[in-house]
DNA sequence: TCATGATTTACACGTTCGTTTAAATCATAT
DNA sequence: ATATGATTTAAACGAACGTGTAAATCATGA
């Protein structure tokens, strides 16, 4: 009996690390809602009722997890943007606030999780609002001293313009993060947003251009081409041309797939013969 | 009998387009896993079985919607691709590109339907193989055409840079197709990325002068602050303050919370005197 | 050594999920 | 009008979900 006693495969990590190491990487692989508590649980090599005696719920270990690996990501970020560079005017110089930004979100600590790196991007696309307030309460704070420090290295940048090229930055920030593998696939592999040093060597230094850039960039000088498709789609793309499916009656004769379109012909009905 | 016979609300509107409406907008907001049949069809006004009636599965739904939809994106984009002015020397307007490739996945064809656009932003970010199968068999044809058209319209850059600056710019449209609120929350409201011609505006000089750029910006001459954190975190984040909770014994001298952090106290054990 | 509390285990609960089925209903051509 | 096939309906299936609970096991100080 006793299924198998101890194992010792990892003496020291207690249950609790467990749980948050493969909550960390399955949530940030498949997601938060695609993830069970016992596929979480087999992984980490424990008990189904650990997480509930360990953090009480689902919900509770994700905020859990959370604020403990967003913190040395804020604290880390404030550290270097406490020592911040400045020019001789006394402004900060512009490539060491966006790397204060950059560096701490990219590289998700000292350590190697690049996973939790994945997870908070994905997070960040969330409409959940309670996952907002996450966010929000982690990385707000830290974020608003980034924009003062960069309002203060470029005193003459409109506030507003400010904001929409913070919001391009966090957005080309997330996406590189997510690693989606788009333009690994766009590139033939040539491209590769997981090495963070290249990323950052890349993304600085184009970020300052695009925040020192005045105003000046014509408003929107392009006569704009047209603005609306000439497709004729009616109400939504196609006329009708897939019927359904044949509800009743699988004649054997028209067994291959229809025609429509190119399904996936996932058998669409078995409809077996009793 | 008979429930209440056909309702007659919206006559032409057939089954499959209710379903596909809803889908569109519930997966959007809520994400596809996080979406089941019966809020789908209960939010579309349909029985529970039309959809395996219509489309097969909850996956087979999601491809149709997809495909579906994005026909007219990727159409838009070719023809506006098409109709991109030429410079006095023959190449591209690389403004004009920019436009052709933002515009129609900002505005999602012709319709209302803003919906998909976040659906298509949130799916960027999935890591699911099937997932990143459907993107790239609907967008990167069309993407590649951008691509050139960018390569022709700046000969001298490199073909690396210029995917790495792709990148950065498809992450920031993502992002702001994703419709995070984030920048309005950081900008108490000021920045609005839902309106398609104000980030048109804004996005498509920041990047025409992004891709323009010459690898001129220096490499990463930043001496660079420091690569690793101060903070000395132990294997995770703190050493171990928290102790889990009381597993029997619910003695009632110790009702409140423990002090351990700030949890969300969610009542962390009913404990039930039974 | 033993008692005690922390932790882990096995198991079951009620619910909800995607899917399926068979019958009822509708639309339409003859 | 009626037959026929397309569509919709109500009901159920087994599986998997998050959660709860009581007992077994472990670690440790007296």
């Amino acid at each position: 009996m006793a299924t198998v006693r101890k194992q010792a495969s990892t003496p020291g990590a207690a249950t609790r690390e467990r749980i948050l190491d493969a909550a960390r990487d399955l949530f940030a692989e498949h997601g938060v809602q695609a993830v069970s508590l016992r596929e979480l649980t087999s992984h980490a090599g424990v008990n189904l009722a650990a997480i509930h005696y360990h953090f009480g719920s689902k919900e509770a270990l994700l905020a859990e997890l959370f604020s403990r690996s967003s913190q040395p990501i804020v604290q880390w970020r404030l550290e270097l943007l406490a020592k911040v560079r400045r020019e001789p005017d006394g402004r900060p110089v512009l490539e060491d606030v966006l790397e204060a930004f950059l560096r701490p979100a990219l590289s998700s600590g000292r350590r190697q999780n690049a996973t939790f790196v994945r997870l908070r991007a994905r997070l960040a696309l969330e409409r959940n609002e309670a996952t907002r307030r996450i966010l929000r309460d982690t990385f707000d704070e830290s974020s608003q001293e980034v924009i003062a420090a960069i309002a203060e290295a470029l005193p003459d940048l409109p506030e507003l313009e400010l904001y929409w090229r913070f919001h391009f930055l966090i957005g080309s920030m997330f996406y590189t993060m997510a690693d989606s593998g788009r333009i690994q696939s766009l590139s033939g592999g040539k491209c590769d947003p997981g090495n963070v040093e290249e990323v950052l060597a890349r993304l600085v230094p184009i970020f300052a251009n695009v925040f020192r850039e005045g105003c000046n960039a014509a408003p929107v000088a392009a006569p704009s081409p047209l603005r609306e498709p000439t497709v004729e789609t009616n109400a939504a793309g196609e006329p009708s041309p897939a019927k359904p499916r044949k509800a009743k009656l699988n004649e054997a004769k028209s067994g291959a797939a229809k025609s429509s379109a190119a399904k996936p012909s996932k058998t669409r009905r078995p409809a077996r013969t009793s």
